[in-house]
DNA sequence: CTGTTAGCGCCTTCAC
DNA sequence: GTGAAGGCGCTAACAG
């Protein structure tokens, strides 16, 4: 019954005697024994544990895609370790270097980061996954993109339709990626749609962000509202409601990412829907064919889609 | 330049020269050599990771206490390990057991596991922490408890102040303690409010149950409606809406945990304030006292706060 | 089929 | 102040 005998045991190998197998399980249940995990790691060279790089814990959007990666880890055998980076980017690529070196592979989800800093780190961060933004196409990484731009074109697409002419952007994080690219994709429509205006005011990321911002879109003449995500969006409603200006009658208000209250809103909130638990799942998939070596890096573009609700409406 | 200097340098020891420590920093910088965390963990016998055991992801509640705790730990260079065990109490144990065994310690988030297996398990889990359940008192672990009993009482004195006499429970997932412990602070105010009657009806956790139970309340005499929690609230009032019954005029809803968006419900909901983020915090701390031995298990209790907003009203 | 040996990469006495 | 040696607990290759 040696050291040898007992990994294989308990690897389940198939290579001992069925007697002496059951020997060593007995003795193991006896001593309430379990092989250490750490030493299992650095014989194997392997963690079974994938590190998942999230700049904003608090934000539903990433609660999601990460419940979708871990569910989706499972079943391989393998486990997430969560690294909150919060807002400064300095801290985001240390504590991204930092988990990734506890782990086998990495999930960076919308990085703070500048192009030039990724540019440089991701290359001894591999196998690694960028989620929600597209590296700069130098970099040779696995990258599940949103296409944020078409998104907010689609939104402006959608209120000019309606008979909006003067419109409104409650803006994003200055630092988030994310954000710029829905600015370019306004301007886009802008310049599709002429003699719009879309006027943009410094707005954030969370409900009360957008309850702050009610009062000015309220006062001002534009007859719809695009907000950087659903949560300003659900907060502006509730502030204009207070302001006494009906949605959509008076203005229309639209969000982006779709989570799960937004059709609850009242109004039922028209947004662009981001799948974000089955993209924290295609991000494992993606990781587990780089871990495999079964697949290259490669960039996966996602189309955000348009949710027609009940707080866009025509224009009056 | 020895391996054992350049760990004595790796790890910021002063009993090295500079000039040696210098040129170490310089070769590491040069290789881009990075400490093995393994080979450290294994060495040290500590992983400086710990891991969390919840049973769905995909609740606010739970990504609150989450993020809490993630925060808490970073500070003192820990990370959190995430382990989502569903519903099911045998994957549940083998969750907590196999996550545990990678991790120094281990905080187990209101587990559906029973008493008895509980009982027998914990003690081998040490150092561990119980969030939002109250362990049988013969288990010597520490716990953070949420007194779910007080806070239902409180609902329904609440709803009784406001005159109503026939009130429905929409209740939550069978296996949940928190559910049970409710429906126990139900009946003890049942009791107390001579008179009252509470009806029970099957709810669950989400959105959609709440809707789904909106017809049945919507149809029932009964004049207020206490929800399991903020979710199913949100639904049941999107639910009662298309109903045609006005809120809180026909009928009051009382929610709880006190989501971020509970504030921004139209009608603003009335719930029962736990504050997660800062139970996951608190979590840490007593973890952290338990790994540096300065503590021992004990159990800490938290009350529910009942807080008062526009979707309860006087009954007519 | 089973035991022996070496090594994963680091940290920590212990001598120098 | 610095190097040498042993050990953390496990797995894989190699004999027997």
């Amino acid at each position: 019954m040696s050291r040898a005998t007992v990994s294989r045991v308990m690897n389940g190998r198939d290579s001992v005697d069925a007697d002496l197998a059951e020997r060593v399980k007995a003795a193991a249940q006896e001593l309430d024994y379990r092989p250490s995990s750490v030493a299992r790691s650095l014989s194997l060279g392997r963690t079974q544990t994938v590190a998942v790089m999230i700049p904003e814990l608090d934000n539903p959007m990433f609660q999601r895609v990460l419940q979708g990666f871990t569910d989706a880890c499972a079943p391989k055998g393998y486990r997430v370790l969560v690294a909150n980076t919060g807002d400064d980017p300095e801290v985001e690529v240390a504590t991204a270097v930092e988990a990734r070196n506890r782990c086998d592979a990495l999930l960076m989800v919308a990085p703070r980061a500048s192009d030039e800093v990724l540019q440089e780190l991701l290359p001894q961060l591999q196998p690694a996954v960028v989620l929600g933004r597209q590296p700069s196409s130098r970099i040779d990484v696995s990258s599940l993109a949103i296409d944020y731009a078409a998104g907010a074109e689609a939104a402006v697409d959608h209120l000019v339709e309606l008979g909006h002419r003067e419109l409104i952007y409650v803006a994003g994080p200055e630092l988030s990626s994310s954000n710029r690219e829905r600015i370019v994709g306004l301007e886009r429509a802008r310049q599709r749609h002429r003699g719009i205006t879309v006027t943009q005011i410094a707005g954030g990321a969370h409900l009360d962000d957008g309850r702050r911002v009610a009062a000015e879109v309220a006062a001002s003449s534009a007859s719809a509202v695009f907000a950087y995500n659903d949560l300003m969006a659900f907060g502006l409603l509730a502030g204009l409601a207070e302001h006494g200006v009906r949605v959509p009658e008076d203005k229309s208000v639209v969000g982006f990412d779709d989570i799960d209250l937004a059709g609850y809103a009242n109004p039922p909130l028209t947004t662009l829907a981001v799948p974000h638990t089955a993209l924290g799942a295609r991000a494992w998939e993606r990781l587990d064919a780089l871990l495999a070596k079964r697949e290259d890096p490669q960039t996966e573009p996602y189309q955000p889609e348009l949710v027609i609700r009940a707080s866009s409406g025509p224009a009056h």
